[in-house]
DNA sequence: CAGGTATCAGGTCAACTGTCCCGGACTCTT
DNA sequence: AAGAGTCCGGGACAGTTGACCTGATACCTG
């Protein structure tokens, strides 16, 4: 086994983490499922993690912050509105299509989050995370096109997070993508009338 | 301990299961817990369900069922559109806050159906229900009310599955409820803007 | 009331999981 | 090169969990 400092460990135990939940499910991997994933001897995970309970945090923390950078990613503003929520769209979307296991995950790790006491402040955190980063773009827009919205920021933004949210899940759930885009259009057109 | 027959003894450890799980979370619910709860001795549960996943079963298409009538039930046709849409959200809204862990268990659950081998069929039947009980209502509408539409039925009835699934999770881990209602109420002026 | 069936209680077992300990090996400083 | 600090490996242990088994008990049929 090659040294390596812990801190470094830890990041690489985390990652060994996430690919080990996504294949198996955060119920059904094990302490020793993310040693063998790292290659690394069980001892050794709990030199680098006073806990499993630890490691969970770190994975969350990670998740969320690649997640919320997916979606910030996605939200670049464009030429026009419609075009910018349009293309944000499509390239959530296809992030999800490709990596679905992922976001599988995040969905699992809010949930345990919600369960075990003294997490749950990592699952909201997720989700205002989220809501900040839509209110982020909504702010730039209006300022950039001078923009009149029908309805607070707050609300827009939530909708949004919401919105996506529940159209990923479906889709996780039921499958046959190609159903889900006709969805978003209408989304989009809905956002676009939405202002002014 | 009562004697009864074995169809009404599922009925009642289903039910305890439901609580146990509820309350707990599906992964710290045990065999054991789910016996305690009903008040039985653990072989009791054998002797009634083949293994922990038939137990499973059971309660999850209790409580797909349970949560499909909660749709239907608060989806009932009114006088105009705009209040069917707005009072079948109302309804809906109110049950989740009155019952907010029955709802965290059914995606709890999802999940759970997600992840087990040979249960998938029975998380995509729990979401392509909830879809059919909103075509339902619209075909209703639309035949009751001579409504035309702008999108496709089917369109319209997973926009508003994926859309109230989003909202719930939302609610669920930030909590605030009063910030959705004025969610709610844009969808809703969404909705009525899509018919003519 | 006898015989058979349905139901229950407690104990047992093997497998798994998180955690920990102890000895050894590597690395860097002095 | 020697010693301290850091990292790694294998094994062990206690607790939990799903599953099962053997008798005992209640109910019903004839």
């Amino acid at each position: 086994m090659a040294r390596m400092p812990s801190a470094e460990r830890r990041r690489q135990l985390t990652a060994a983490a996430i690919r080990a939940m996504a294949r198996d499910g955060v119920a059904k991997t094990t302490t020793r499922s993310i040693a063998a994933e790292a290659g690394v001897s069980l001892s050794v995970f709990h030199y680098c993690f006073d806990s499993k309970q630890a490691l969970v945090e770190s994975v969350i923390t990670t998740l969320t912050d690649q997640s919320v950078s997916v979606v910030r990613e996605a939200l670049r503003p464009r030429d026009s509105l419609e075009e910018t929520v349009a293309a944000g769209f499509r390239a959530y979307w296809d992030h999800v299509r490709a990596h679905p296991e992922a976001h599988m995950l995040t969905y699992e790790l809010t949930q345990y989050a919600l369960r075990e006491p003294g997490f749950e402040h990592l699952a909201r955190r997720q989700y205002e995370l989220y809501g900040e980063a839509y209110a982020e773009l909504i702010e730039q827009l209006r300022g950039d096109m001078d923009l009149e919205l029908g309805v607070p920021v707050s609300v827009l933004a939530r909708y949004l997070a919401a919105m996506t949210d529940g159209l990923t899940l479906n889709y996780l759930v039921l499958g046959d993508a190609a159903a889900w885009s006709d969805i978003l259009d209408t989304v989009t057109a809905h956002i676009a009338g939405l202002v002014r």
